[in-house]
This record gives structure tokens, sequence and C-alpha cells, in this order.
RNA sequence: CCGGCGGUAGCAAAGCGGUUAUGCGUUGGUCUGUAAAACCAAUUUAGGCAGGUUCAACUCCUGCCCGCCGGA
């Protein structure tokens, strides 16, 4: 059976070193999973910190005024997979964008109905109670299942609504079938991953992080795809003359409660294996348990 | 020492004589072609201290303590 070994956690555990050590211990090869990192040009602010020797996958791959979709990642990546299967290696898929991952694993029929353009452009200014009442109209079923949090959701309920109103069937994908699969899970107590992210924060803002918004905002808009995530979102209004203490802190507050909502996702994995890296000898643990599945067959 | 202003939940910050301020943080959660996105919920009656007025005080009055500003 073919193998794909998964590294995941929230942002600051480790995940990519950890990857690396085993890409080079297993003949593996990388493939990320990390939504912005997909970006080009967008280094310091997502942690593009990685060595220069090692080939990662599906890094670099658009521009910051591209949009980009779950579904374009899982074609790639299942190409990706596929290619290093046949070059006999193992496929190591390393990140935190736990949906880009959850793409691999558990693909959705949904996924083939494209995004509507010209229908986002218009719901995207109705209010929330108009979307609600217009899936109501559309689709009383799936309209009565939603919880609370997806029912106060802009973006859930425009994509409901597409889905409804786009005539294709959906298909239902198959491209990988029977694989045998690891997911590794990296994480830690809360405090401790605020104070890593706090730490990473300064080391950025020192890397000349705000040299790098100045750049990209040379070539793209602060509205552009890309630049709608954490590091960058929270300077891109501003003057960047001085950076106020109160910006930084927003952002080190956001990469917190990120934090929080990765450790949320990964919780629900089935047959996920974590390990806590503040767990003293955690390291060696885990290559232990990569080794026993890696050389059984 | 005198005068002025202020002391509200982990932090910031309002209104109000009797209902939940709110924001941030923190904690938990939602999840299927935007996901580092977007969204939901919880955070148990907090009001410097001591009295007083009142059916009822965070809200009015008095004293004290503490902080800031101005004057001696």
């Amino acid at each position: 059976m073919k193998k794909i070994l998964i590294i995941s956690g929230p942002t600051a555990t480790g995940k990519t070193s950890l990857a690396i050590k085993l890409a080079k211990k297993l003949n593996g090869e990388l493939i990320s999973a990390d939504s912005r990192q997909i970006y080009r040009g967008m280094d310091i602010g997502t942690g593009k910190d990685h060595p220069k020797d090692v080939k990662i996958n599906l890094i670099d791959i658009i521009d910051p005024d591209q949009s980009f979709s779950v579904e374009q990642y899982r074609q790639l990546a299942v190409e990706k997979i596929n290619q290093i299967h046949a070059n006999g290696k193992l496929p190591i898929i390393a990140g935190g964008t736990g949906q880009y991952i959850d793409s691999i694993t558990n693909p959705q029929p949904t996924f083939s109905i494209k995004p509507n353009k010209v229908l986002r452009f218009f719901l995207n200014h109705f209010p929330l109670k108009l979307l609600q009442l217009t899936l109501r109209l559309l689709d009383f079923k799936t309209f009565r299942l939603l919880n609370n949090s997806d029912l106060h959701n802009p973006h859930r309920l425009i994509r409901k609504i597409e889905i409804k109103l786009s005539f294709k069937s959906p298909l239902s994908k198959e491209d990988l079938e029977g694989l045998n699969t690891l997911h590794i899970s990296l994480t830690a107590p809360n405090d401790y991953l605020y104070s890593r992210i706090d730490q990473r924060v300064e080391s950025r803002l020192k890397l000349g992080l705000i040299g790098e918004i100045k750049n990209l905002l040379k070539k793209y808009k602060g509205s552009d795809p890309g630049l709608n995530c954490l590091a960058y979102k929270e300077f891109v209004g501003a003057d960047l003359v001085s950076v106020p203490q109160k910006l930084i802190d927003i952002w080190r507050f956001h990469e917190h409660s990120y934090a929080r909502r990765q450790k949320t996702w990964f919780k629900k994995i089935p047959n996920i294996i974590f390990f806590d890296i503040t767990t003293p000898g955690f390291e060696a643990k885990i290559i232990k348990e990569v080794g026993k599945w890696y050389n059984n067959s």
C-alpha cells in the first residue's frame, strides 16, 4: 500500500523542521499544507525560513493578487503525491492548514462546484438577514440544518447558495485509493505556544516584515486575497512610518486565537497521534513511531 | 496644605437611582472550491474603603485612602 506521512500542528510548534528531519531519514519529499506560504513574496510574514537546500513542494506557487482554493490545492497535492510515489519516495505533508490536509485524506463531493464570481459579487452586498432568507427560500432543507455559527456566517451562506444554484451535479473524486496514512500532530499548552508566538512576532519585525509589506503594496492592493492574513492584514491600512505597539499586539492576539483554532481543528480528526513538544524526548518517540509504521507494510 | 479631576470585572472604557454596556484578552466550539478566512458561545450579580440618604446606590451625600494635574 502507498504510504503518506502527515505532520500537522498549530503554528510555532516546529512542524517543518521535524518534517525535514524525517524526510532525510526516510527518503521522503515534503509537500507543504500551508494556505499562505503558497504566495510568492510573502516570506517573512508567513515564516518561510526553511533551509534552502530542502525541496518543499507547493510553496511559492501563486502571486498575492491571485485567489486560490482548497480544490486547487487538493489537485496539485494529489498530483505531487503520485509523482513522489512514482519516484519510490515517501510523501510527507507538513503544515497547519487543517482544511488542506483534510482535502487530501477526505475529499468532498461539493469541491467540484466552482465559485461563481458574478453571483458572489452580488451576494457580497447582501446583508446577513437577506442571505439567510435567500438560502431559506432556495434550499430549506440545508437552511434548517445550519447551526448558530454557520447561520451568521456570510461566507458559508454564500457558498451554500452557490452550491444550490449550480446546476452541475456534484462529482465524487477518487484520485487516492487505499492509502496508508500516518498522521502525527504536534501540540503544546497554550501558554507555551503564546510565548513562542510572541517571540516570533518580535523576530519577524526585526527581520524586516514592515519593509516586505511596503514592497508588496507597491505591486499589490491591501485587499488582494493573499494579503488577507495574519502579519499583513493588521498593517496594510496603517501608514507604516512608525509601527504602533497597538497593531503589534493585535497581530499577536490574532496569532494566539489562530493557534487555538488550529488545535480545535486537529482535535476532531480521527486516528491522529498527538505529541506534546514540551515533553522531553518527544522527538525520539515520534521517530520511533514513524519508523515502526514505515517498516511495516 | 489648598483646589480640580479620577479610582468600575485580567486589561481598556461607558451609561444609568431599580433590566446584559461594550471592546480586548482568555477559554471552548463551528467548518468542505476564500480557512492565517469567516462565524458562534462562555468568561458565575465588577464598581477603592467606611458610613449616610432611599423601598432600592456603581449611580446622590459625608469622611478616609490612593493616583494624576494645578497652586502654595
